[in-house]
DNA sequence: ACTCATTGTGTACGATGTCCACATTCGGCG
DNA sequence: CGCCGAATGTGGACATCGTACACAATGAGT
């Protein structure tokens, strides 16, 4: 790598045209790379082919730029989860239906963790103020946030009477807890470096404990 | 605060005499106060009284003094889940009593990280290359680590035969997993805020899950 | 007392986030 | 068509950070 440093169309129209998202697409890649501290305004500025300060006209800091990736990246963790109950065959109102969706929710997370783990990072790194519950940035394609397709599955296995109404309150906490507890600890944990195959028998028994004790 | 930054004995000797540890020490202060990020070399050497460049003689990186204080960090983890397994009334031998201890192996963990959100986040800080399984310099009074003593309250559950011995294996990583990521979700999540009240039943409902579901 | 490895100091360099003043462009409005 | 103000991008500057290199002070062992 030389020169020629990846793709610099060299604008020639001043005006960049889609400088915000071309910023946030950029950071995407660095998050992907190295995590959340990758995310380096100037860096994320050559990749557009764009002065440093010419990202402070659209977003005030560089922490609002890491707080865009981040959301983007929730979004991707979304579309994993959408697409893992995608993979399951479509017989609906069944109870075994209703389960495997549940489960394909953790699994779809967990795979994310370990397929994207830099973009998995960046997703849940706060940069302790920002009250980050904001909604539609981190949705995926169906419009629905993480907590909210686990949330649906639950109300699922609610309405299929796997789960008794009264355990449902606060329930998606509990779930949540485990299986992201669990991606922590295959990413930066104990865990780290295991085999893709054992990784997943971990997520199955996670999940398998959680609806047990649910 | 104009003047006189904090304690800056000004030392006399030219050599520090500790400075390996004073570092460490300010270490934890920066991260007590803001997460790894803040662990900053010319800062610690600056509250220690000394030169940027002193540290590069007892640490090679930023990293290496980072991850002394992440160990340093994690071993008042294990403090602080020891003191709470020594609140405990001391009824030995009891099944209730090892059901007990293992609670509060939970309870520790989650009190810390509500207590010191700085400390814990650095303790759980992983810069990405090192294999910090690392033992004693992560371990408490009772020279056990955090992941020890789950083990350890673990085993006494199935002694109790609380705990079925062929699920005995694996199970610490069910527990840490549900427990870690209720942590997660405390700190920096959806349930960031919530009165401690209502955490401490968050991390009451998550360990009866545990213990349903383990 | 001399030597030498250890431990701190000083200066310097490149990178980063961000501020300020200025330049270029676009979208109206006459 | 021509002008003008609001958006958008550029350039230069500064403080701070991590870190490299050369040098100084110190203490231990001969």
């Amino acid at each position: 790598m030389t020169a020629a440093e990846s793709k610099k169309p060299k604008r020639d129209t001043y005006r960049h045209g889609d400088l915000r998202n071309a910023l946030i697409e950029a950071g995407l890649e660095l998050a992907r790379q190295g995590g959340p501290a990758a995310v380096v305004l100037r860096a994320a500025t050559r990749q557009a082919g764009v002065a440093p300060n010419a990202a402070y006209r659209h977003f005030t800091d560089r922490n609002a730029l890491l707080h865009a990736v981040s959301q983007a990246a929730m979004a991707h963790l979304a579309r994993t989860m959408e697409a893992e109950q995608a993979t399951l065959p479509p017989t609906s109102g069944t109870t075994a239906a209703a389960r495997a969706r549940f489960r394909a929710v953790g699994t779809g997370y967990l795979r994310f963790a370990q397929e994207e783990p830099g973009l998995f990072r960046t997703a849940f790194h706060v940069p302790d103020d920002m009250t980050h519950a904001a909604a539609d940035t981190a949705a995926g394609t169906a419009g629905k946030t993480p907590f909210e397709l686990l949330g649906a599955a639950l109300d699922g296995l609610v309405e299929a009477e796997l789960l008794p109404e009264d355990r449902r309150p606060g329930a998606e906490f509990l779930a949540w807890s485990a299986v992201h507890g669990l991606a922590a600890l295959l990413i930066d944990g104990p865990l780290r470096g295991l085999h893709p195959t054992q990784a997943h028998d971990a997520g199955q028994h996670v999940i398998d404990m959680i609806e047990r004790g649910i």
